[in-house]
RNA sequence: GGGCCCGUAGCUUAGACAGGCUAGAGCACCCGGCUGAUAACCGGGAGGUCGCCGGUUCGAAUCCGGCCGGGCCCA
């Protein structure tokens, strides 16, 4: 520590820039990783961004909060490893690299070769990574991302596939369908996000078909449908067990009785009778019959169901939980291969999984009457045939919002597609324990969103038909009787078998790699899939080490793992949050992370979502460059919760920032400036003997009570918190408080070594500043860094160790009569303020009244408050009344209650409203005191008589005496003494030049002690005489008084003198001010 | 279409779980004051159908239901 140098300037853009160059120089951030870890391992586990694209506003949101964490963890004595990542695999690379290639679809991009798409698809992925590593150094997000892990590298891939093998050794890994949004013309199913791009508003004929009950050919059970090609693939009816069904007849179908849900009777056309009325249930099990003869399927055959009954193989009524009654006749038409709710049904029902349309959108060859046409062009003639044979109830046109594909604006449909799945849903009982025992941030995901999405936890279709992405290392005979499959789990397994490897572990290459089956001889080929690109992201705890297969990598498996702490926004829920517990449960039976804050988006100014095509995306470097690093930080965290969404204000930001940054910058300058010229050595004077007065007291309270609350507030997340408390410690108790009613002392004129409570100041402030400055450094770390250093230590500040707490320290009592005093203040303006008495104009006298006040002990601490709260007011002293509610200085009236004093003295009543009225001074008080602790007092009537009067009888009023003005706060009255003498007037008027001189001084530049010359020229110049010692002390300048009106304006000044003319008390003064 | 979160002054928000003061603060605005640390601060003013409707209750920003708007996720 050394000496305490001259404040520079707040200069946020040359502070951020000093403070990086120190860390790069020293090596700060790998030193915070390397130093002594007292409480162990805290382990981070960095989300991998993709680097094709630049970085935005959102993501230094993102990264201020895992920033802010980590370095939090690293000062309070945990070791935080901050390894990088980058997500290099997906369809969203392969968009982009697509629209930069002008290919459209996957013939195209086929044609064009697989390898070489690859290989600009592995161009784009670090397309912007430099911007992302400027961005990341800029906004002081420390992690290390010159060893970063990458997903697309081998060794990552490898990892990937270890653990795929493990998934597959434990029986989870299969080959089922997957409905998914399938465009017929480009041969692709579509992801979520393309498909909801192409969503329209179409017509379409819906129909209402019958199916009539095979052991009763003249019911019909009614169902409806708005994709009629999907009929000829109908297998079985949905209904809803615990619906309300009914039987109806109607005169149009003379015969005939249909049946449907009683809650959509509106869809019958024409008059009806209700026959009959049952549930759900009751209609399970029925049969009917099929309305196309095209599936090669025997409606004769039954199959063995899991208790040993058997059940019809198809075309019967079951239960199914996602029949609703608000469209259609409540009886769900199912085509297994054309509808997910379809699919899964299918699926748990065992019902003949057989596509009637093949990949290009066609009926197939053995649906023989609509074969080979085009599914919607089939659909008039479906519906003409079903109507000539009397299965069609009605047919009418619907709107609804149907998806297109975005690329060719064809129909899409739901079809299902080959697929691989990992068998997630037999672990949803072990997910949903271990999510149990993660930390949720906010709370109500775990057991809302997340929990709801891991109670409907469904199998993980894992494959993709595309091309940029970890292979599925899934390897399969080409014999079709054999169908033997392999999956692979590390390059050594690949070159056993093949001996080969390939150039890489990417498509074409590993689709290149054949070996003979072990099982029939044959070829076996790779599955030509690649894996969802989530996985990828959700292996990163493990695959970061290329574990298992690189030496050591075990053991840093073992060390860092589960992750305490990861950090994403919100739409990772289902996505890394998901796969990251999923991966866990799947490879180590465990829990993969403790805790998870879950960010809100950012929106724009307006509550919009920020969005390229909107036009309303914020670009970080404008605020960078502009406001700085920590100003944009302390903008995102002090808004509003983590968790909740975020206005960003691009105009709100300075000033909020500046708020905080600006004042605390401010108290050290305070600090600095005064310590530069007193010779303030903290290393020398921090320990020194002093005399802390009840101020200094009153803020290391205060200091502590902070530190305990920002610790807490850190701890559980609520950054918002943490960061209010700072704002409020900074601006209102430190700045406003403490260092205003301070000056005084840092002032005086006595050497440090004998001033103790200058000693006490100087020691108190810089104190605090340092506990100050480590409780910000999470959250605005180049600030705090500087100011750090700038308080005399020698080492960054995220080397250092949190605040620890004195409890000793903490005063309550003292916070609390602080807090009455600082209320008594405000009072005491407000009383100023209405007397029209300038704060400037120094005050004779006050007076406190009251109980609270008087029981304040000790006596000398009671006096200390007194005399803050008399220097804050400018008042010469407080008296203090020695009764405890009344005050010498107001005026007391008992007023009757007129309609409470007759019924109880009768007679006598006039009387006593005189005798109330006319109360001397210590009836008065007997009254006040009889009206504060209940009872009654007794008043002596004009006629010498004395009467018991009870307090419901008679009101108190008050009022200020004449010449005084008076408040009320919490039971302490404050009065002032608003009567100016002579005296007064004339130190007021002192002041007001005083003032004057500095202001003058101000604009002269002149360093705070050097001195200066005035001239006062003023009628009252006189008068100031006896004032001009202090005024020359106040001011550092001499003094010359001139007695007499100033000279008319319009004379030049004259050198050296810098002249002001003014006004004080309606009177002309001249100022003149020269440098010595 | 479904699930979850959110809606308080022009803006940012406290209060909501455990219903009860005149819904509290900050920014910005207007008037006044203070200021040789401060883009600070102090006093006063103006600004609110607590998204809307209904219910429960003596009493609702708060609890319940419905609707509207925003966001996320899933269809």
């Amino acid at each position: 520590m050394a000496r305490l140098a001259p404040p520079p300037p707040h200069d946020p853009q040359r502070i951020e820039a000093a403070v990086a160059q120190r860390w790069r120089q020293d090596g700060t951030f790998e030193a915070s990783v390397s130093k002594v870890a007292p409480r162990g391992s805290y382990i981070f586990l960095e989300g991998p961004p993709t680097a094709n694209g630049t970085p935005g506003i959102h993501h230094v949101l993102a990264r201020t909060f895992k920033d802010l964490h980590c370095r939090l963890k690293t000062m309070q004595g945990y070791r935080v490893e901050r390894k990088g990542g980058w997500d290099t695999h997906g369809l969203p690379v392969e968009i982009t690299v697509e629209k930069k290639l002008g290919l459209t679809n996957k013939q195209q991009i086929e044609q064009y070769g697989i390898a070489p798409f690859n290989a600009a698809c592995r161009e784009s992925v670090f397309e912007y990574e430099k911007q992302w590593r400027a961005l990341t150094q800029r906004m002081a997000y420390w992690v290390d991302m010159d060893h970063p892990y990458v997903t697309l590298e081998d060794p990552y891939i490898e990892s990937v596939w270890w653990s795929l093998k493990k998934v597959a050794d434990d029986g989870r890994l299969y080959k089922g369908h997957k409905v998914l949004p399938y465009c017929a013309r480009c041969g692709t199913a579509l992801s979520s996000h393309e498909v909801a791009q192409g969503y329209e508003e179409v017509t379409e004929p819906s129909v209402v078909v019958k199916l009539r009950l095979i052991d009763d050919p003249s019911t019909s059970i009614l169902s409806w449908t708005t994709t009629p090609w999907t009929l000829p693939g109908n297998v079985a009816l949905a209904v809803g067990a615990t619906l309300p069904y009914v039987k109806v007849r109607q005169p149009a179908h003379p015969g005939e009785t249909l049946i449907l849900a009683e809650a959509l009777l509106g869809i019958l056309r024409g008059p009806y009778e209700v026959v009959d009325r049952l549930t759900g249930n009751q209609l399970v099990g029925l049969r009917y019959e099929r309305l196309f003869p095209y599936l090669p399927v025997d409606p004769t055959q039954s199959v063995a169901q899991p208790d040993g009954t058997r059940r019809p193989v198809a075309w019967f009524v079951t239960a199914a939980d996602f029949v609703t009654t608000t469209e259609g006749t409540g009886v769900v038409h199912t085509a297994v291969m054309y509808g997910e709710d379809d699919y899964q049904l299918g699926s748990a029902l065992g019902l003949p999984r057989i596509h009637t349309v093949g990949e290009d959108g066609r009926f197939l060859p053995f649906v023989t009457a609509f074969a080979g046409q085009w599914v919607k062009d089939a659909e008039p003639a479906i519906i003409a045939d079903l109507s000539a044979r009397g299965l069609l109830y009605r047919s009418f046109d619907y709107t609804h919002s149907y998806p297109f594909c975005w690329r060719c604006d064809t129909l899409l449909l739901y079809y299902a597609r080959d697929s691989w799945f990992i068998g997630m849903s037999q672990l949803r009982e072990r997910m949903i324990a271990c999510n149990g025992e993660v930390q949720w941030f906010p709370p109500h995901l775990q057991e809302g969103r997340f929990g709801d999405f891991l109670t409907n936890l469904k199998d993980w279709a894992l494959s993709r038909e595309r091309y940029w992405g970890t292979p599925l290392p899934v390897w399969r005979c080409s014999e079709k009787n054999c169908g033997k499959y392999v999956v692979i789990g590390s390059r050594a397994e690949l070159q056993q078998r093949s001996g080969t490897l390939p150039a890489e572990l990417h498509r074409p290459m590993v689709d290149a790699i054949t070996f003979p089956c072990e099982r029939c001889g044959s070829t076996m080929v790779r599955e030509p899939y690649v894996i969802d690109v989530w996985y990828d992201s959700g292996a990163a705890f493990f695959a970061q080490w290329h574990y298992p297969a690189a030496p050591g990598s075990k053991e840093q498996l073992a060390q860092h793992f589960p992750i305490d702490y990861i950090c994403e926004a919100v739409d990772q829920t289902r996505g890394w949050f998901y796969t990251l517990l999923a991966i866990a449960v799947l490879t180590q039976d465990s829990l993969c992370y403790r805790r998870v804050l879950s960010l809100g988006h950012l929106l724009d100014a307006q509550g919009k979502k920020m969005s390229k095509s909107r036009g309303n995306v914020v670009d970080p470097w404008t605020h960078l460059d502009r406001e700085g690093a920590d100003a944009l930080r302390w903008y995102l965290i002090s808004g509003n919760a983590p968790w909740e969404p975020m206005r960003f204000d691009s105009a709100a930001l300075g000033p909020t920032a500046h708020r905080f940054l600006g004042t605390l910058w401010n108290c050290y300058s305070f600090l600095a400036r005064y310590a530069a010229l007193d010779g303030y050595d903290p290393e020398i004077h921090s320990s020194s003997p002093s005399e802390p007065s009840v101020l200094d007291q009153w803020l290391r309270s205060r200091a502590t009570a902070l530190i305990s609350e920002v610790t807490e507030h850190l701890q559980t997340m609520e950054v918002h918190r943490a960061a209010r408390a700072l704002e409020g410690f900074v601006v209102d108790d430190l700045s406003n408080w403490y260092v205003r009613r301070s000056r005084d002392r840092f002032w005086g004129e006595e050497p440090l070594e004998k001033d103790a409570d200058k000693l006490a100041a100087y020691q108190t402030l810089h104190k605090t500043l340092d506990d100050l400055v480590r409780l910000c450094a999470p959250l605005i770390p180049f600030h705090a860094d500087e100011l750090y250093r700038l308080l005399g230590h020698p080492t960054s500040v995220h080397l250092a160790d949190w605040p620890t707490l004195d409890e000793a320290a903490r005063d309550p009592t003292l916070e609390e009569q602080m807090g009455l005093v600082r209320r008594l203040c405000e009072a005491g303006h407000r009383l100023r303020d209405r007397a029209q008495l300038p704060n400037r104009q120094p005050l004779g006298a006050g007076e406190l009244t009251g109980k609270v006040l008087r029981e304040w002990r000790p006596e000398e601490r009671r006096r200390a408050l007194e005399r803050l709260l008399a220097a804050e007011l400018n008042v010469s002293a407080f008296g203090m009344m020695v009764s405890d509610t009344l005050s010498a200085h107001e005026v007391y009236r008992l007023e009757p209650e007129k309609a409470a004093i007759g019924p109880a003295f009768r007679r006598d009543a006039p009387a006593v409203i005189a005798a109330l009225r006319s109360a001397p001074r210590t009836t008065v008080d007997a009254a006040v005191d009889a009206k504060t602790n209940g009872g009654s007092f007794r008043l002596a009537l004009p006629d010498g008589r004395l009467v018991d009067v009870p307090a419901s009888v008679y009101v108190v009023t008050r009022a200020p005496a004449e010449g005084y003005v008076s408040e009320t706060v919490e039971g302490v009255t404050l009065v002032l003494d608003t009567r100016l003498d002579e005296r007064l007037l004339i130190e007021g008027r002192a002041r007001q030049v005083v003032r004057r001189l500095q202001s003058l001084r101000k604009q002269l530049d002149l360093p705070i002690d050097a001195q200066a010359a005035a001239q006062v020229v003023a009628p009252f110049a006189a008068s100031l005489h006896e004032r001009k010692a202090d005024m020359e002390r106040w001011s550092k300048t001499t003094i010359e008084l001139q007695q007499g009106e100033p000279p008319s304006g319009g004379a030049a000044t004259e050198v050296p003198w810098t002249d002001l003319r003014d006004e004080i008390d309606d009177q002309q003064v001249l100022l003149r001010l020269r440098r010595i």
